[in-house]
DNA sequence: CAGTATACCATACATATGTATGGGCACCAG
DNA sequence: CTGGTGCCCATACATATGTATGGTATACTG
């Protein structure tokens, strides 16, 4: 497991990682990477040229590849795969989920199987999470898997969500009441978890797919 | 759930069918699809109108969409996702998998994040089957999830197979012994399965992973 | 202070690329 | 025969797009 130079995000300044999540996002919505001209529009630079500071920036850290002269010619130079939602971290103590932007890398996620429009997927509210712990075990949800979540901050009774408690991310079924909220675990060896109804930050987002590999 | 005439691969002439093959392989490794000229001299076209026509022949019948003015604009109407598997139906009695051409559908799956290389995706050596019932509930597969698998007739002990049972195709831990072959399910509720070692077309594949949508 | 990285603007230019037009030839159904 | 489809060539043109050049400004580092 390298954590090679062009792994480390870090690397990257607070800009050039939008512009990298922009080509990214694009590659997987339109099936093609977006020209320097549509990067430039859409972060509302009036210069082709800023966009090939950063591009050349992003490709001198290994980043991105381009074939010469090619239109569209961006290319992610690591996964070749295709679609990917980040995989976001730990949650770090009383930061919610859009504050985080430590990513860990991408899975690829099927959308128009799970039933979401594209738009869903543009605004990038989607993201995922490893599950740690055996709490949701009988939900079939195991130590390990990834949540596939939509970023939202409401939910109905029942559904899974990620919800944020004492500054850190959690998955439960939800259970609301009049009186209180009720995080209910999916397995006997824990036990339910009592929010106040007007917890703030509290729903994360939902649970709307769970992947695993062997 | 209909074979709309832009389903129907055989709608396609021979020289189509290969223009949109080329197209969807260029997708896959490059990243970019392929420009008109690109296609042309791939084929050893001299002439782009040639390709003009075979594209605008493709897009009539509702393989390909265009983005108009945009170069490399050529995009799958089918499946944006990405890449794909196919999801496989129900296996029909006696029939071993590689026989099975029912595609219902397809799915995206991050093959890097499994640990796979792009080959074994180009030998389209991956598929998803649908899971039914709940003879595999205790190691988090359920039903209705979906379940990678990589097509292979061996397997070890302890990993998760399709088995084919009497032309059933089913989920199952495998056992091995000197004796027998032990099929284990993940629920006490069903029983196990015991199949003779010569067993024929058993394994059919290796389940690789899992993706569940809510 | 010089040097380097980040972050932006403005402009110009060569070429990569989609698209239109106009043929030509073979085949087949009406 | 006429019209439609598949299949191919040649050429022209507008524009989409990568790329080079040259600024300005801030901040940090040695």
């Amino acid at each position: 497991m390298g954590t090679s130079d062009s792994d480390n995000l870090n690397s990257l300044s607070k800009t050039q990682r939008k512009i990298l999540s922009f080509i990214e996002e694009a590659l997987s919505l339109e099936g093609t990477p977006p020209t320097y001209r549509e990067i430039a529009s859409h972060f509302g630079y009036s210069a082709v040229g800023t966009v090939q500071d950063h591009v050349r920036a992003l490709l001198k850290k290994g980043f991105l590849r381009t074939t010469p002269g090619r239109a569209r010619g961006l290319t992610l130079s690591h996964r070749m795969e295709s679609l990917d939602i980040p995989v976001l971290g730990a949650v770090p103590a009383g930061r919610p989920i859009e504050a985080i932007e430590d990513r860990r890398g991408s899975l690829s996620f099927s959308l128009s199987s799970a039933g979401l429009s594209p738009k869903s997927q543009a605004s990038a509210e989607i993201y995922a999470l490893r599950v740690k712990g055996e709490s949701m075990r009988d939900a079939g949800i195991l130590d390990g898997d990834f949540v596939i979540v939509r970023k939202q901050h409401h939910a109905e009774n029942g559904q899974i969500i990620i919800a944020l408690i004492e500054g850190e991310a959690t998955v439960k079924f939800l259970e609301k009441r009049s009186d209180r909220i009720r995080l209910l675990p999916a397995n006997p060896a824990f036990s339910p978890i009592d929010v106040p109804v007007d917890a703030e930050n509290l729903v994360q987002g939902k649970v709307i797919g769970v992947q695993r590999f062997y």
